[in-house]
RNA sequence: GUCCCCAUCGUCUAGCCUGGUCCAGGACGACGGCCUUUCACGCCGUUAACAGGGGUUCAAAUCCCCUUGGGGACGCCA
């Protein structure tokens, strides 16, 4: 048997800004489609419009897919270098008679349009320059001459069968007249030049597909398949945008979150797979086929991906936490003075693992067990309610007990603490209660934390030690 | 203005194609409870939806039409 085609996809941003969350759905689409096809994902930067796009904005976003590992195949493919390649194609389609050249300026094109308008009908260009048989010529633009009639339909992916009435195009530009070629030109032009099979893209490129399929066929070229995924939307359900925060992929980042967990999110608005709602990366490619693409707009949820993200915490070893959270540290506050030890850091981890949403969160709270007994901050009103007079005494009295017990023996076995504690207490007669909120404090600072004999184990006798003594002294 | 698309709990969605098994399932959130040395985790439970109106049919979340609401596109931007 013949072998089916591979299946060859790609990502294709403009890089007049970073990677926003809803282009690294796409992304993230097109990756998945072509991983679980056993085929090629390719990446090209449509940076045809040499005012708007930056070098910094690539990098960016390069960066971004990176962080998400989005890996393309190869390397990406600049539309700036190719300009050559789609004049030779403009060439062609004018030798064939597909194109023509036209003089109307942009100011009577957008008469045109408004004379439409207020025809009531819709605004495009009326083609008076079709049969002019014209040649080059300053300010002169070249221009598909498409079909008056009929209708142009495909199949798309997500949204089913699709069809326009031809009259509804107009004849697109396909070169200005500075000689640089338009955006849907250089489209098909890569596409098929590339080799590219599946085309999976934005929902506000539906009405970009009939004028190129049109592009295709005046080439003589087979039409690729076509899906067009639907938006994601603010929590006010208008389009996504700076309001609502977070829209740069690497804000994510900034905001504490692992890649793995917004990569689940957002495979997870517009597609699901039965109940399922955590899948590896793994799953996801085997799986992607087989679930369905939504094909209505979605609205953003941050809890969802908080959610997701303390799940990802919670399974992250503490190496790799540990590894990770300067980063955070130095972000809030900075870490002049901590320890940054990794094996340090990672003897916390598991201790912070339950309790952070997001890596934000896992460095504050991070921070008492890293910083010198001196340098310990305590909170005022922690203080002033948890370490009364009475609260000292005991602490003082509590105080031999612990240092009976062994450093590195009964301090790596938070179960001796909790037994020589409980000892302690039966002696006296007194319930945990007692100590629990007094110890804390003198401990952390604070009156929320993780276990109390977890976190001695972590800080170590000498440690432990010192801070209930400095706390006697507050 | 013109064309196109969409519509299930607050949110993400399953179900819709191939009507009955759905007084609509899961998840996040919210709320309540359990656990408990604090905070979390975990566990248990509650809340809450087929946009509206017409059809078709013995039977409609599922099929058809209209209305409403939302979105997108109409560039010498991509």
């Amino acid at each position: 048997m013949t072998p089916a085609q591979t299946i060859v996809t790609r990502f294709a941003p403009s890089p007049t800004g970073y990677l926003h969350i809803g282009g690294a759905r796409t992304a993230l689409f097109s990756w998945l489609l072509a991983k679980s096809e056993g085929g090629t994902f390719l990446l090209r930067v449509e940076d045809t419009d040499r005012e708007r796009s930056t070098n910094e904005a690539t990098d960016a976003i390069i960066q971004a897919m990176a962080w998400l590992d989005l890996a393309a195949e190869g390397t990406a493919v600049f539309q700036s270098q190719r300009f050559d390649l789609y004049n030779s194609h403009i060439d062609r389609l004018l030798e064939t008679g597909h194109a023509y050249w036209c003089q109307c300026t942009p100011d009577e094109v957008e008469a045109m349009r408004e004379k439409a308008r207020a025809e009531g009908k819709k605004p495009k260009y009326d083609g008076r320059c079709r049969e002019a048989k014209l040649g080059p010529g300053p300010g002169r633009v070249v221009r598909i001459k498409g079909p008056q009639d009929g209708v142009t339909a495909f199949q798309d992916m997500v949204k089913g069968p699709t069809a326009v009435q031809n009259s509804e195009l107009d004849d697109m530009i396909l070169r200005r007249s500075d000689g640089a070629p338009t955006y849907n030109l250089a489209v098909v032009v890569d596409d098929h030049d590339m080799g590219v099979t599946t085309v999976l893209r934005g929902d506000d490129h539906v009405a970009n597909t009939p004028k190129q399929i049109l592009l295709y066929q005046a080439f003589g070229w087979d039409v690729p398949k076509f899906g067009h995924v639907p938006m994601i939307l603010g929590p006010d359900k208008a389009k996504l945008s700076k309001r609502h925060g977070a829209l740069s992929v690497m804000e994510y980042k900034t905001m504490g979150y692992l890649p793995e967990a917004l990569v689940n999110y957002l495979a997870r608005l517009g597609w699901a797979c039965g109940d399922q709602e955590i899948f590896s990366r793994e799953e996801l490619v085997k799986l992607f086929p087989a679930g369905n693409l939504g094909n209505s707009p979605s609205v953003f949820d941050i809890k969802k991906l908080e959610w997701l993200n303390a799940h990802y915490i919670k399974q992250s070893t503490p190496e790799r936490l540990a590894a990770l959270l300067p980063e955070y540290l130095a972000a809030a506050g900075g870490t002049t003075g901590l320890n940054l030890d990794p094996s340090y850091l990672a003897s916390i981890m598991p201790l912070l693992q339950p309790r952070a949403k997001t890596l934000v969160e896992m460095a504050d709270m991070a921070r008492f067990f890293l910083v010198p007994t001196d340098q310990l901050a305590y909170d005022a009103k922690a203080v002033a309610d948890q370490l009364g007079p009475e609260a000292r005494q005991l602490l003082a009295d509590l105080l031999p007990t612990y240092e009976a017990l062994s450093d590195g023996g009964d301090y790596a076995d938070h179960k001796a603490l909790e037994a020589a504690t409980q000892a302690f207490l039966d002696a006296r007669g007194l319930k945990f209660k007692a100590v629990a909120q007094p110890l804390r404090v003198a401990l952390t600072g604070k009156t929320a934390s993780p276990g109390l004999f977890e976190t001695m184990c972590v800080l170590g006798k000498t440690e432990a030690l010192a801070r209930i003594k400095r706390a006697l002294t507050l």
